[in-house]
DNA sequence: TTGCTTCTAGAATCTATCATCTAAAAAGGG
DNA sequence: CCCTTTTTAGATGATAGATTCTAGAAGCAA
C-alpha cells in the first residue's frame, strides 16, 4: 500500500495548536509549524492544500471537541453543568482551549469554501441545542440562556487563558453562582429588565 | 505661526478607530487610515512617527476614556455601578468599545518603548482602584471583585460588540444580578469554593 | 529481490502588502 | 511679503511567508 505517513494530520494540527496557544495564530506560519514538528514545510502541504485549510481544520477540531460537553449538558437541560463545562474543559485542555476560545477571528481570516458545510454544521449544532433547551425551560428565554452558558463562562475563563494558566477552582464557584442568579425567577418586589439599583455598597 | 493643521491627531485616531472597529486592526493600515480621512499617508507620519506609535496612542486614548468610569465607581466602592459601566459605555461608544475591548493584543503588537510609562500608568491606575475597593469590602476578596467588575461585564458585552451592535438592555439586568450573586455572603448551609451541585434543572 | 506507490526533504521562488521617506507646494500668521 | 508649519503624492524597498518543485527514501506486496 505504499509508505505509511510519518506526520499525520493530527500531529500537524497539534503543532499548530501549541504555537497558537503560546504565541498567537500569527506566529503559526507554515515554517514554524514544520519547525516544531521537525519536518520540512513540504510535508505539511502533503496533508493540507493550504494554510487556510490547515488552520480551519485546527479550529474545527477544537470546536467540535469543546462543544461536545456543552451540547450534552444542554440536552439534559442542565444549564449549570453546561456553564461549568467551560472552566473544566479549559483545565483539561489548556492549549486547545486557548486556541479555540481566544483566537476566533484571527485563526481563520477567510473561511475556505470547501469547509463551509462543516462550519455550518458546528454552528447549527450548538444553536439547535440551545433552542431545544430554552424551549424546555419556561421563563428563561434564549438570550438569558446564552448568557449563562456562553458569555458568562467565557468571561470567567478568558483572563486565565490569556495568562496561559488553567482557571482556578474559584472560577467554578463564581460561574455556578452567577448562573443560578441569572436563571432564578425574579422576586416580586424587584424591578425587572431595567433600572437596576446599586445594591452592593460598602465603605 | 505657520499653516494650521488640517488633520489633527484626534481625527487620525478616529479614522483608525472606525476601521479597527469595523474590520479589525489588521485592516487599519496607514494607507487605509489615510484613505478614510481623505489624506495622503504622508500626513499621518507628520503626527505619528510610526504606525506602532499611532496604534498605541489609539489604544491608550480608548482605555483611558473607558477606565475613567470604572475607577470612579470603584472609588465609591460601588461594585455594581462599576460592573454596569461596561455595558453602558459600550452603548454610548460603540466603535471605541469594540476597538479597546475586542482587539487588545493585535492592536499593538510590540508596545513602543516611548510609551512604556503611559502603559504602566494605565495598568496601575485600575489595579490600585481595585485594591482599594477590595480592602473596603470585607469578605469579598480581590479575585472575586475582578470577576464582578472586569470578567463578567466583558463576557456580557463581547458577543454584541463582535456583531457591531450595542448591548441590549437585558444585558444590564444580567450583569447586575450576576454581580450581586457573586458578592453576596455565602448562606450557611451552602458548600463553599468547591463542588457546586447542579441546582438549575428542567425537563 | 524487484517494482510500485506514497511519503519526506529542503531549498528556491514569488508575490503582495505595507511602512516609511522625500521633495516640493500650499496656506496662514505677522 | 517672508517665514514656518503642514499637506501632497508617489516612489521605494524590505520583509515575510506561502507555495511549488524535483529528488530521493521507505514501506509493502509479490
Amino acid at each position: 500500500m505504499g509508505r505509511p505517513g510519518k506526520f499525520t494530520e493530527d500531529r500537524i494540527l497539534d503543532a499548530a495548536m501549541a504555537i497558537t496557544a503560546e504565541e498567537g495564530p500569527a506566529a503559526a506560519t507554515m515554517a514554524a509549524i514544520a519547525g516544531r514538528l521537525g519536518a520540512p514545510t513540504g510535508s505539511l502541504y502533503h496533508r493540507f492544500a493550504s494554510r487556510d485549510l490547515l488552520m480551519a481544520a485546527l479550529w474545527l477540531r477544537g470546536v467540535r471537541r469543546f462543544q461536545h460537553g456543552v451540547v450534552e449538558a444542554l440536552a439534559a437541560a442542565d444549564v449549570e453543568a453546561a456553564a461549568l463545562h467551560t472552566p473544566r474543559w479549559c483545565r483539561d485542555h489548556l492549549a486547545e482551549a486557548a486556541t479555540v476560545l481566544l483566537h476566533r477571528r484571527e485563526l481563520v481570516a477567510r473561511w475556505p469554501g470547501e469547509l463551509a458545510g462543516e462550519l455550518e454544521g458546528v454552528n447549527t449544532g450548538l444553536s439547535a441545542a440551545l433552542d431545544a433547551c430554552a424551549a424546555r425551560l419556561p421563563g428563561v428565554g434564549r438570550e438569558r440562556l446564552v448568557f449563562a452558558v456562553v458569555d458568562l463562562p467565557y468571561g470567567a475563563v478568558r483572563r486565565h487563558l490569556m495568562a496561559g494558566q488553567p482557571p482556578p477552582p474559584l472560577v467554578d464557584e463564581l460561574v455556578a453562582r452567577a448562573c443560578r442568579a441569572v436563571l432564578e425567577p425574579v422576586p416580586e418586589q424587584e424591578e425587572e429588565e431595567t433600572a437596576v439599583g446599586s445594591r452592593v455598597r460598602g465603605g
